[in-house]
DNA sequence: GTTGCTATGCTTAGCTT
DNA sequence: AAAGCTAAGCATAGCAA
């Protein structure tokens, strides 16, 4: 009932980076759920299809897209809590399922980010050449050739990827077909470990977490 | 003074679908901004790349991307409002590279985008096709080829467009080379319109809109 | 390293212009 | 129809556990 406040409350920051690591990683952390819940929700309130991806400082890449990673994140929530009681050999057969195909799904995804990435370095790349030029500024025809060719090699080696997929997969027609629900999410350690491959970000941590 | 209150303030809105089609287009413009500018903060304060991709339903691409772009808008305005007194010929000159240099960069940017889209509607497809059921319950197997293939033609056609790309480049090596500053942002009707193509998105308001 | 709390700043739904 | 307003809902910085 007294005056005294437990808390400053939220308090204004200056918009710089964060100096202190701990507090950086933490506003990382907490915002992160903010944009990915803001996108959830904008996708559900408008129809719009949403595609976020955020890489941390550390080079981790963690995404939201609307509307798969939505529906299936709220469907592993609603297996967690509401099939608990289930044979264990089965939980674990959806453990493994789920692994593989979340396993599939990422490194699918990462592909796809990483040439957008590329794309991204593309100017990144353009613009630091000049100090504080901008890729914008400079002549169009100096800021082609290198890079588009740098990207074009991004894309064949992201089709190689592909096609390595349909390969596995037209090969393994031999697995289990009853439609399974929920499990766990994380995988962890993928092993494709070549920093100067256009699609491994950061050969440390290259998973991705699932939103929520 | 008094208790009469101008408005009712923010209410509570149920997280679905809003029905009425003005209501739903004045908050995807709202929120959308109110993303954009979170993802600049996130960006900014915890030294994260970010990139966010936003489909209206009308099929409009809209899109942010750190720090690039960021930056670009940036100079964009400060330009604008700094040396509005430049020789008219110099200023024709500015527009004009600017807009070439803009229509260039949305379309790299459109390719890209339309390829990481490719992949998302690959889930959706997926997802649709067992009515509820989402894409990770069905078979490995079952959900593989079709979808991967078409996405690997797409990633040929875009391989096909980055060519054009760069053979234009290589062709044109006639322009002005003086490095040049801000002008008008946009660029409409890129013209290229088929519906089935994998990168056209909306053939009718196919252009990027820069963010600030 | 997380999670939960609380007070406060920020976002935005419904109006108005 | 685009921009501005207001009040209420929400997100989150700084702590605490």
């Amino acid at each position: 009932m007294e005056g005294i406040k437990k808390t400053r409350g939220r308090q204004k920051i200056e918009m710089k980076l964060i100096k202190n690591e701990e507090d950086r990683s933490i506003t990382f952390s907490k915002r992160k759920s903010g944009i990915f819940k803001k996108a959830s929700e904008i996708s559900t309130l408008c129809g719009a299809q949403v595609g976020v991806v955020i890489f941390s400082s550390s080079g981790k890449p963690l995404s939201y897209a609307n509307p798969s990673i939505d529906s299936l994140a709220n469907r592993f929530l609603n297996q967690l809590e509401e099939d608990d009681e289930t044979h264990p050999l089965v939980e674990i057969h959806r453990q493994m399922r789920l692994e593989k195909l979340n396993k599939e799904y990422n490194q699918l995804k990462t592909d796809l980010e990483a040439v957008k990435e590329k794309g991204k370095e593309l100017k990144r790349l353009a613009k630091e050449r000049g100090e504080e030029k901008g890729w914008w500024e400079a002549p169009i025809d100096e800021l082609g050739v290198e890079e588009v060719e740098e990207l074009m090699e991004s894309i064949e080696d992201f089709h190689l990827v592909l096609t390595n997929h349909l390969a596995e997969r037209a090969c393994s027609n031999k697995n289990g077909n009853k439609p399974l629900h929920g499990g766990a999410a994380g995988t962890s350690g993928q092993g494709n470990n070549n920093s100067n491959s256009p699609f491994v970000i950061d050969a440390k941590e290259n998973d991705f977490d699932l939103f929520f």
